[in-house]
RNA sequence: GGCCCGAUGGUCAAGCGGUUAAGACACCGCACUUUCACGGCGGUAACACGGGUUCGAUUCCCGUUCGGGUCACCA
């Protein structure tokens, strides 16, 4: 049996055989219709927000069904691998939502069927890679980067219909035995490649869960299963990794679509019943008319750190993923406010085949609505943390006043039977709360159209704020001096005959509050005193009053 | 270029043989309001194109166009 001997040459070390490995890791005992999904990224440090997006529907798929969600690092290729990626993926994993059941947690790793990486797997594949030689469903290629490119620039001259390692041009598919044990005891250096058993012009069909029925020519090409290190590629791994671990559904994006050929011949070859899979379609970005994926080079908001660096609560953007993921999402959402998003009765299948532009517009809508129920204590401790991380001067400044941030983000929130809806992201806060910080206020005063300086001074020199006012009182002194000046009492009044008067309380209000605020708009003015004190809402209007003249 | 996926308002999208073609975001307007924000009401705006099939196509089929993906010892 010549492939014994080559077999033996190959792999000399002893390796488990596929029987101990199908013992190793058995058959799940899980209730029926219960999914096992994982999340397989590589080490690089570097989340997209597409592999979130990812991540999530997995996880989501698995929570949904009573499943199981488990992490595979897959860190086959050095190159790409960065020093303690792993470990800030976890990180940035957890800080969305995104907690496997099995695999690596933080420092530790769990579950029955690791190792979780592939680095450590390395038996495994050689295993399978072995049993696939022996069975004559894989050789060794002894091609070097240089006759590959030869190969390619030739197949591009004779207008080859399909390119690539096959047919005539796979020259070491048929290299004797004897000859392939010489060269590798040679040193030469060689891949071992799937004999792959596509057949021209037949076609393979398969459903793909969020797409339906799908049908391509079967795959040709001789693809590279173990490379030169001995490491395996992504498809073999998998292949088996997929296989062992039991996982039931392979959700992964789109782009992988065109290699499901290959990746159900590998599970048939290897013996392996093939999961279910799905193919989600990328998260794209508007440029220039057109849709494009986002681009982790070319745009900042590919990167999750992103969103957190912008203050954008994690919550958020998974419930604007959530959005992306169904339609009626938000529909439930509104009938279940606190519902988990496991509750959500999701099913791939409703999931859009298009891909999805990713709209900055809308997340900010989404995440005004996470941000308006919190309590001001809640918002301005998340506020504070995201700003001892990404605003440092806003930080001390908070720093030296604890409970001042709460206070002041509890105007129109604590209690209101319709929170304010203003703020998108912790990043806003500072601008939002400058002028109750002495250290950030801009002492300007924008005055309505239908005020004038003068009447603005006579305004501010008459108005007598007191801190015992409650709020009726405090607006009916306000009122009082607004007819005494010459305004309506009420914007109604004004409205009717508005020759008869310079303009209405609001006006006036509206001077008071830019004295105070060094702004037109603000929350409900009485609260914002109240907060600022008495002491130095006075010196505010007479500072803004001494301006004036 | 071969293969594959996709196409409903500006965006996300329901609908999948007969509908006044939902809803959300954005935008505009109205009312409310001491400002803003929220909430409420109303409005502008869509089935890519051409052929079939059918009594009838946004829905089914075929082409076209456009967009996307893939053709590595990267995943």
């Amino acid at each position: 049996m010549p492939n014994t001997a080559l077999a033996a040459a190959l792999f000399p070390n002893s390796l488990p055989t596929p029987e101990e490995l199908e013992a190793r890791y058995p058959a799940r005992n899980l209730p029926e219709g219960a999914r096992v999904t994982r999340f397989a990224p590589s080490p690089t440090g570097f989340l997209h927000i597409g592999s979130l997006y990812t991540a999530f529907v997995n996880q989501l798929t698995a929570r949904v069904t009573g499943g199981v969600f488990f992490l595979r690092v897959e860190d086959t290729d050095k190159k790409r691998e960065v020093e303690g990626g792993v470990g800030s993926l976890l990180k940035s994993l957890a800080a969305f939502g995104i907690v496997p059941d099995e695999g690596q947690a933080m420092g530790a790793e769990t579950g029955a069927y690791g190792p979780y990486t592939q680095s450590r797997r390395r038996d495994i594949y050689q295993a399978f890679a072995k049993d696939l030689l022996l069975r004559g469903l894989a050789y060794p290629c002894f091609c070097t980067e240089d006759e590959l490119s030869d190969l390619r620039e030739e197949q591009e001259h004779e207008g080859a219909v399909q390119k690539g390692y096959w047919g005539k041009w796979a020259r070491c598919r048929d290299l004797p035995a004897d000859e392939a044990i010489r060269r590798a005891a040679n040193g030469e250096a060689w891949v071992l490649r799937l004999r792959s058993s596509g057949v021209a012009d037949k076609r393979i069909a398969f459903t793909d869960e969020v797409r339906g029925k799908i049908e391509m020519p079967e795959n040709m090409l001789d693809a590279v299963l173990l490379k030169t290190d001995g490491v395996p590629t992504y498809h073999f791994a998998h292949a088996v990794d997929d296989h062992l671990m039991r996982t039931t559904h392979v959700i992964r994006s789109e782009e992988w679509l065109a290699s499901v050929p290959l990746h159900l011949q590998l599970f048939s070859a290897c013996g392996f019943k093939a999961p279910k899979y799905a193919h989600i379609s990328a998260l794209m970005k508007q440029e220039d008319g057109n849709k494009r994926k986002l681009s982790k080079r070319k745009d900042p908001e590919a990167a999750v750190s992103w969103f957190t660096r912008q203050g954008y609560p994690s919550y958020a953007v998974l419930e604007y993923l959530m959005c992306l993921i169904s339609s009626q999402f938000e529909d439930w959402r509104r009938a279940n406010p606190a519902a988990l998003h496991e509750a959500f009765p999701f099913t791939l299948k409703k999931m859009s085949a298009s891909g999805a532009l990713f709209d900055p517009v809308k997340l900010i809508d989404v995440s005004k609505g996470v941000i308006a129920p919190m309590p001001g204590a809640e918002l301005a401790a998340r506020a504070g943390d995201w700003a001892r991380e990404f605003d440092r001067q806003l930080a001390d400044i908070l720093a030296a006043r604890p409970g001042y941030l709460a206070q002041i983000l509890a105007i129109d929130r604590d209690g209101a039977k319709k929170p304010r809806k203003d703020i998108s992201r912790y990043g806003e806060v500072r601008e939002y709360a400058s002028y109750f910080f002495d250290e950030l206020f801009t002492p300007e005063l924008p005055l309505p159209d239908s005020v004038t300086n003068a009447d603005a001074a006579a305004i501010l020199g008459e108005y007598d704020y007191s801190a015992e006012d409650g709020k009726d009182a405090w607006f009916g002194r306000i009122r009082d001096l607004a007819v005494r000046l010459g305004y309506a009492a009420a914007p109604r009044e004004y409205k009717e005959t508005p020759a008869a008067f310079k303009g209405h309380v609001g006006d006036v209000s509206a001077v008071i509050r830019a004295a105070v605020t060094g702004r037109l708009n603000t929350p409900d003015l009485w609260s914002i005193c109240r907060v600022l004190g008495e002491e130095r809402v006075r010196a505010r209007i007479a500072l803004a009053a001494a301006r004036l003249v």
